[in-house]
DNA sequence: ACCCAGGGGCAAG
DNA sequence: CTTGCCCATGGG
């Protein structure tokens, strides 16, 4: 039996993709990570411009990771202008992973004003308490709608919810009674897959952006957190300081094209990791005791 | 259009 | 140890 699969990764970075902020629930195993994709579970390593990955996922790993993607294409495609350059020699190899799209849009959801540390320690307690286990694997399946309708709110809440609980509860309860069904916005185009999602309790145009992106496939779709938005402002409106939230919206959706959410992405990660301004206190220089 | 609650990990002091 | 930061959504 083979010890692994192994598939041929160009022009992919599977550090930048797993650690850009898009998914939360894998984990550093040795020099690889290891995770599920849906309920499968998947040891990933990239060696090179291959991929070691567990025998018998090589299409799942392929798809999942969206090695079709055509990153040269895509890149040419952004604005060209000196921080999206930066961003893009910064974010080479990062791909927009497809996720399973109640995965994708329950994690975005309890992601809202919560760092990636956070994100992941909910994520992990949300599939301990209430997700189908996977034997030999560490991590359980991210729980299916059904059940976490059955939950409580403070059942919720002892996975370190907070309110978010009560909108994930709610957002669980419509799609198990099917008031929305997440298959048929795949049919939608993106102004009434936008809408239909923000139905759903707790699903904001920045969260239903980031389903759209991150599990619908919809590459044009652009979520704009605070790091955004700065980016935006910093850098397209230096002169006009007291532009809106609306003329920012409208801003992105025309100037970054059919890709404008891996430009958004690039944007984002480029933005997060790099070393924040230290503030300098006047009181900092203190005389010597 | 503006204002603020909400919750807990985490970095800084 | 204590304080302040983080920063989406919904409701007033």
């Amino acid at each position: 039996m083979k010890k692994w699969g192994v598939l041929p990764a160009p022009n992919f970075n599977l550090r930048l993709t797993l650690e850009s902020g898009q998914v939360f629930h894998w984990s550093p195993d040795g020099t690889g990570y290891r995770g599920l994709i849906g309920a499968r579970p998947v040891r990933v390593e990239q060696i090179g411009e291959e991929l070691q990955v567990t025998p018998g996922t090589e299409a799942a790993v392929a798809r999942y990771f969206a090695l079709d993607h055509d990153l040269e294409a895509i890149c040419a495609s952004f604005p060209a202008d000196a921080t999206m350059a930066q961003a893009v020699v910064f974010c080479r190899g990062l791909r927009l992973i497809r996720q399973p799209l109640w995965e994708c849009l329950g994690t975005f959801l309890t992601s809202s004003m919560k760092q990636v540390a956070h994100i992941r320690q909910m994520s992990q307690a949300l599939r301990q308490r209430f997700g189908q286990p996977v034997p030999g694997w560490d991590i359980p399946v991210y729980p299916e709608p059904e059940r976490l309708a059955r939950a409580t709110e403070a059942e919720l809440r002892a996975c370190g919810l907070g309110y978010r609980a009560k909108h994930l509860l709610g957002t669980a309860r419509s799609i198990a009674e099917g008031s929305v069904d997440l298959e048929a916005v795949h049919a939608m185009d993106d102004e009434a897959a936008l809408a239909e999602l923000c139905r759903l309790p707790g699903v904001g145009p920045k969260i239903a952006n980031c389903a759209l992106l991150f599990a619908y496939e919809r590459l044009s779709a652009f979520p704009i957190d605070v790091w955004i938005e700065r980016v935006l402002r910093r850098t397209y409106f230096a002169r006009k300081p007291k532009v809106s939230a609306g003329q920012l919206r409208e801003f992105a959706a025309n100037a970054f094209g059919p890709y404008g959410g891996y430009a958004q992405q690039y944007l984002f990660h480029h933005a997060r990791t790099q070393p924040r301004p230290r503030r300098v206190k006047t009181a900092a220089i203190r005389p010597a005791p």
